[in-house]
DNA sequence: GTGAAAGCGCTAACAC
DNA sequence: GTGTTAGCGCTTTCAC
């Protein structure tokens, strides 16, 4: 057992496993990627040699060379979301088995931030770069000269401006999702919804849009807004109580968890006096008490796609089709008919 | 607006900025760095050209001339785990602060691969690695001829075996905050414990462990375990009446959640007939219902931490001291004195 | 089928 | 202060 010297230790390089498997270092650099045009012999002697010495490529040198590093980058806003998390796990599982590795960074919906980890995405020579919940304001984006291969999942800003961006972009069908929601909870006769709603972002305008025209459709009271996070929490449960709701759509699960917290504080049943939807399906939806009514998101899968359309994009050299991902309603205790 | 070319897009060198700026590249290496033996005048000047161009530096060609690349792996089971999505944030946080890039790879408790995931990191030639949970057998690990320079944060293997590893080590303070769980469970009046185990991982061992000695140090009942993953979530309620538990300590709060599901299922009242506490205070362990007890571990602390820990060694060269995190114990409604 | 040589874009002595 | 010269470890024409 040998003690690994922590710095300065020097590795094996390609060279001196020629050496020693006497061969040039061209054959080495061949046999050991199974090019087709090396003897079934010396691959084989190569590669025995190649491992016996424990020999680790140097990704950094191949990527210098090949210009292309076997790398993708991966922008969240913040990992310890579960949403994001399950995105990062789903683009991580695609991208190992395709080979890649994946520099992760969090920018916390911070517009700098998340410039910067773009630039050292760029800087690190990654493959392509896909961003969740970008902020980024495109023209400042756009203004750059390069932003490389990059795929856009729930951008923000994107199209606020009309701007055709030359990216693969994904999004969520909020509008099915909500419509459906709606359409149930005036079917078990409820008619005044409330909208808790989420960050200043574009899902946040979707989904109340989305809400309020149904519930048009639907002829029933028009959408309670209940503010957002600028207001306090116990404010918005005041809020259901005086509006006098019987049923509140959350722009996400967590705020439909804090909603239920408080007001079970307030003694506010839930489902009994208000019904609570929330939005994403997280794994906790599933155990709440009460279990929560929500619409569910395939976030992980969601990475898996972003990963595909990365690379499909860096063979194709041009923008894969955007995509919009179904969303499904799911029905647990927090919703229930409204009580005669 | 330029359209950004997908592939093949040849990026700007440091040469061609030095071309248009009149220098030599050397000069601009050094101006772009700050190096101190550069005038002021020449600094600026070459600074104007190359964020006119828009010149971004090519990370892999840096590194493999400077022989250390600002990048750092973090191996973790899933970061879809709040704990480990915690850690991870707390170290990326901490690396970006620092200038490093991360990358990220979820080894799914999987001893494979988390071994190609090592290799891979080594062979991107991160600076560091941290590994949480590592499950890997240290006579593999030891085996090869380096591992480089790693942080090992709650390994499950080492030390099984007596090995002394030459890398820096983080843990958690399990039997400290057992104790004091269970020395306030026995003091509000409940005396047979039961244990809710993890996976087969040497945290899980260390928690029933400490428990165990706990109880006894009490003198009331010894530890009844409640069996694990393998049993079904509902078997277990069974058990717990049936043992007629008036606490149960649960390995994680995930379990732990999923307990207090079955139990509201099963209409066995929590903290009425028997008090649950959990362990990791993940976020949502203070919205549940009921909020629950548990042992807060600062995850996002020490993700932070490993990343310090691996940068000292990379410095120093030698392991940096290992170091027991504290824990602590916070009461919340799913556990109160044993109604009399 | 294999080797020699040039080069990927940068940094680091070493000169001047 | 700034330029010149070698590489870093690999891939890739182009010969043979």
């Amino acid at each position: 057992v040998d003690s690994p010297r922590l710095k300065g230790r020097k590795r094996l390089t390609l060279r001196e496993v020629s050496e020693i498997a006497g061969v040039s270092d061209a054959t080495v650099s061949r046999a050991l990627r199974d090019d087709p045009q090396i003897s079934e012999a010396t691959r084989r002697a190569v590669k025995r040699v190649a491992d016996q010495l424990g020999y680790i490529p140097n990704a950094t040198a191949r990527s210098l060379a090949k210009r292309t590093s076997q790398t993708l980058g991966v922008l969240v806003p913040d990992v310890t979301d579960p949403a994001h998390g399950q995105f990062v796990l789903g683009f991580e599982l695609e991208a190992a088995a395709q080979g890649y590795v994946i520099l992760v960074s969090n920018s916390r919906y911070d517009e700098a931030v998340e410039l910067k980890a773009h630039q050292t995405f760029l800087s690190n020579q990654a493959d392509g770069i896909a961003v969740f919940s970008s902020v980024l304001d495109p023209i400042a984006a756009l203004t750059r000269q390069t932003m490389g291969n990059v795929v856009l999942v729930e951008p923000q800003n994107v199209g606020a401006l009309g701007l055709e961006l030359k990216t693969g972009v994904i999004r969520l069908d909020d509008a099915a999702g909500i419509a459906e929601a709606v359409r149930i909870a005036v079917e078990m006769g409820h008619s005044r919804a409330g909208y808790l709603s989420g960050p200043a972002v574009a899902a946040n305008v979707r989904r109340r849009q989305a809400a309020v025209r149904s519930l048009e459709e639907a002829a029933v009271d028009p959408l309670i807004l209940l503010g957002s996070d600028a207001l306090s929490i116990d404010a918005i449960a005041a809020r259901i109580r005086q509006e006098g709701c019987d049923v509140v759509l959350c722009f996400d699960d967590q705020r439909a968890f804090r909603l239920l917290d408080v007001l079970r504080d307030q003694r506010i049943r839930v489902p009994e006096d208000v019904g609570v939807i929330g939005y994403d399906d997280v794994p906790f939806a599933r155990i709440s008490n009460p279990r929560l009514t929500t619409i569910a998101v395939p976030y992980q899968e969601i990475g898996a796609i972003a990963c595909r359309m990365l690379l499909e994009q860096a063979a194709s050299g041009v923008a894969a089709p955007s995509i919009t991902v179904p969303v499904e309603f799911i029905l647990r205790e927090s919703l229930t008919p409204r009580p005669a």
